[in-house]
RNA sequence: GGUGAUGUAGCUCAGCUGGUUAGAGCGACGGAUUCAUAAUCCGUAGGUCGGCGGUUCAAGUCCGCCCAUCACCA
């Protein structure tokens, strides 16, 4: 059966740049690609790869606004910092586009009259906060204001970074637009709306029919248990965007034209390549198509695409692919630890195939994190890929060059070794289609175990010294060059621009898979040329001091959306503003009772993820209260000591109880909660002030 | 708060439907070697498989509770 492939990455969001966390998905999916182009063409008669930036959006247009540009400025520039950062790891897209290209209006109006027509749009208005200075609607991570919880200042109208809570931005208090800093007004505004629970038994069906990972298969099922609702697929002007036929002053909301940017990527490849578009894309369609998505946007590619595929009259896709995201050092990415590491700071000290070599090395085809840990990095690269694979090269090569003429010699019908290593084609190659790279890797690195052995035991450099051996010599080295070969081959999908240089030292046309049929044998060869060097600690130790950031006081505001693969993790305590309170006289003060309490019982809440229940002594009598401190001290070593707590907070009824005041407690994001104690010689009742 | 996932040697990870003394790579340590930009080869040590309890003739593998990490939803 002769396969025909489309593939996508997810589009990145042209706000930012590409970072190490985008990089997974990219390298993933171009592993998967190269590997596919290898392949013969009875097996795999065409695969294509294509991609664009994410345009449009309130964040964008907000941007170019403050950056003093157009939107159109702006996603341009930026364009061409993504393609750069993707060149530079060697993520071969067969095309790069844009979502605010012509072919993507067309299919994004085509798609949307079609869900039309078949009933599966409605309107209905909706009330929103409204800045009436920017005449704009404000999207909830527009809106700020004091926290209705803990009344931190300046918290993002979802959730609150300084105590956890969320919330709808209509209980923020004093509200405020970070727009324009002014106050926002509810009002009212139609919307139009994709019906998605009309969709339900086809995308029960599609989830079944469909090759889904078993986690994502789950979390579908979540999905279903919980109800699909319907989607808001519009936006008031001014919104940077596509204005939606027929409804003048609507946007489609960003999250509604992105993925067809993958359709209008192709079409426009189609168009300088003359490929079939409908071959693709046309409902019924025989080829693949597969999206490699990282797991924050499985909602988006596994619901509303099929379904608005499916109901548009295209195909839907074979299967998704989702990833996880990137840790690095075992955290998540962090702007003062400088482990928020962008794509062009990585290649201006490191060699992207290091990465590419240490990603394959960690992926599966499962939605688990992956780390990133920098020593493991490092180690794991010098080691397999220096002194493992490269070695062997190396260590034979100069041979060949000096006592042969640069030319190899013959290889023995049945020569264990070289058996051995192309029986293993077939092994590797379904690992690799399974996207199972780690696995893969660790068969071709046994391999080059093997190959080491091999030279090992057969000594070239003693037989070198020997009159009369020179025939033995000449095999020896000739083998271990054939196995150098064989093992560049499996490692091409993941090291690309080394192999073209082995194939360039090797003097040899591009390998392909097939190639691991036959040996070289008789053929000359060019001087060897170190072909890759060892990281230096040192380079790392750079690249990270160089992308810590202090962090500005007050970080602007950042789209809580994410776009195609965007992993935009990073620690969430490092974005608050530092700030103090709201200054208070000591009057204020006067009012917090606090007292010094015993705690003379502790235990664990059933069912209470943070909670610890305690019972406090202080003196005149005995109250009952529920901390958050679960995760910090265990019951039994808290019994008998002394802490502080608010004796004149109002109780309040929680799920577990009453709660009758609170402990004080200190914590940040460097650790805690530290629960406070007074100096011996407090007993229970003093008062504390 | 709800749901899902993860937690196995110093590090990064394998361990399928429960079944002999729990594995690999890297690192560490000891030896060998010198062809190879200190690479390679041979060997050794390291784990109460997050914790507690349960089911079973038998559990890293199943069940419950707890702890930790992560994600999604509200």
């Amino acid at each position: 059966m002769t396969r025909k492939i489309l593939v996508t990455s997810a589009l990145p969001y042209a706000n930012g740049s590409i970072h190490l966390g985008h990089l997974v998905e990219y390298i993933q999916t171009d592993i998967w690609v190269r590997f596919q182009k290898m392949q013969p063409k009875e097996k795999v008669a065409e695969c294509w790869y294509v991609c664009a930036d994410d345009t449009h959006g309130t964040p964008i247009m907000l941007r170019a606004e403050k950056e003093g540009v157009s939107p159109e400025q702006l996603i341009d520039r930026v364009w061409h910092e993504h393609k750069r950062d993707f060149d530079g790891f060697h993520v071969g897209f067969d095309h790069y586009y844009s979502t605010n290209s012509p072919e993507n209006r067309e299919f994004a109006s085509q798609i949307y009259l079609k869900l039309r027509e078949a009933g599966l749009i409605e309107r209905r208005s909706i009330e929103q906060f409204y800045d009436p200075d920017k005449a704009m609607f404000l999207p909830d991570r527009f809106i700020k204001g004091t926290c209705p919880k803990c009344g931190a200042k300046d918290q993002y109208g979802d959730s609150c970074e300084a105590c956890g809570a969320t919330y709808a931005p209509t209980d923020l208090i004093d509200p405020y637009s970070a727009v324009s800093g002014a106050k926002p007004v509810r009002k009212e505004s139609e919307h139009y709306f994709f019906a998605l629970g009309k969709c339900e038994a086809f995308l029960k069906e599609w989830t079944r029919s469909g090759t889904l990972q078993a986690e994502a298969a789950n979390k579908m099922d979540e999905w279903f248990t919980a109800g699909l609702s319907d989607w808001d697929i519009s936006r008031d002007a001014p919104y940077f965007g596509f204005e939606i036929p027929e409804a003048p002053g609507k946007y489609f909301y960003v999250w509604l034209d992105a993925p067809v940017g993958y359709m209008a990527s192709f079409k426009k490849l189609c168009a300088d390549k003359g490929i079939d578009f409908d071959a693709f894309w046309g409902k019924g369609s025989t080829s693949e198509l597969y999206h490699f998505i990282g797991k924050d946007i499985l909602y988006f590619h596994a619901l509303f695409w099929p379904a608005m595929l499916a109901f548009s009259g295209h195909r839907t896709p074979t299967s998704v692919f989702a990833h996880g995201f990137l840790t690095v050092n075992g955290q998540k990415m962090s702007k003062s630890r400088g482990t928020f590491i962008t794509a062009e700071s990585y290649l201006k000290h490191l060699n992207p195939e290091w990465l590419r070599y240490y990603y394959a090395a960690k992926l599966s085809n499962t939605m688990e994190d992956i780390d990133l840990n920098l020593d493991d990095f490092s180690a794991r690269v010098n080691s397999d890929l220096v002194g493992k694979f490269i070695n062997i090269a190396s260590r034979s090569a100069g041979f060949i060059a000096k006592r042969f003429g640069g030319k190899l010699g013959q290889v023995p019908a049945g020569q264990e070794l070289l058996a051995r290593m192309q029986q293993a084609a077939g092994g590797i190659a379904e690992l690799y289609e399974a996207r199972e790279y780690g696995r893969a890797l660790r068969e071709v690195m046994a391999l080059a175990d093997l190959a080491n052995q091999y030279v090992d035991s057969n000594k070239p450099w003693e037989i070198a010294k020997q009159e009369g051996r020179e025939a033995e010599l000449h095999e020896v080295c000739t083998v271990a060059l054939n196995a150098f070969r064989l093992l560049t081959l499996y490692l091409k999908p993941v090291l690309p621009k080394l192999a073209e240089n082995v194939e360039a030292f090797l003097n040899i046309a591009p390998l392909v898979w097939t190639d691991a049929g036959h040996l070289l044998a008789g053929h000359a060869i060019n001087e060897y040329q170190h072909l890759m060097t060892r990281i230096d600690p040192k380079q790392i130790e750079a690249m990270v001091e160089e992308n810590k950031q202090t962090l500005a006081p007050t970080p602007e505001p950042h789209s809580q959306q994410r776009h195609a693969g965007h992993q935009q993790q990073v620690a969430k305590a490092e974005e608050a503003a530092a700030g103090w309170e709201p200054i208070i006289g000591i009057e204020d003060f006067g009012k917090i009772d606090l007292r010094i309490a015993k705690i003379v019982a502790a235990s664990h809440v059933e069912g209470a993820e943070k909670l610890l229940k305690l019972t406090l002594d202080v003196g005149t009598a005995t109250r009952t209260v529920f901390a958050g401190i679960k995760s910090a001290y265990k019951p039994e070593d808290l019994v008998g000591r002394l802490t502080v707590m608010v004796a004149n907070l109002a109780p309040r009824k929680m799920k577990f109880g009453l709660s009758e005041g609170m402990v004080l407690a200190a914590s940040d994001e460097r650790g805690g909660p530290f629960l406070l104690s007074p100096d011996s010689g407090a007993l229970p009742g003093m008062r504390v002030k």
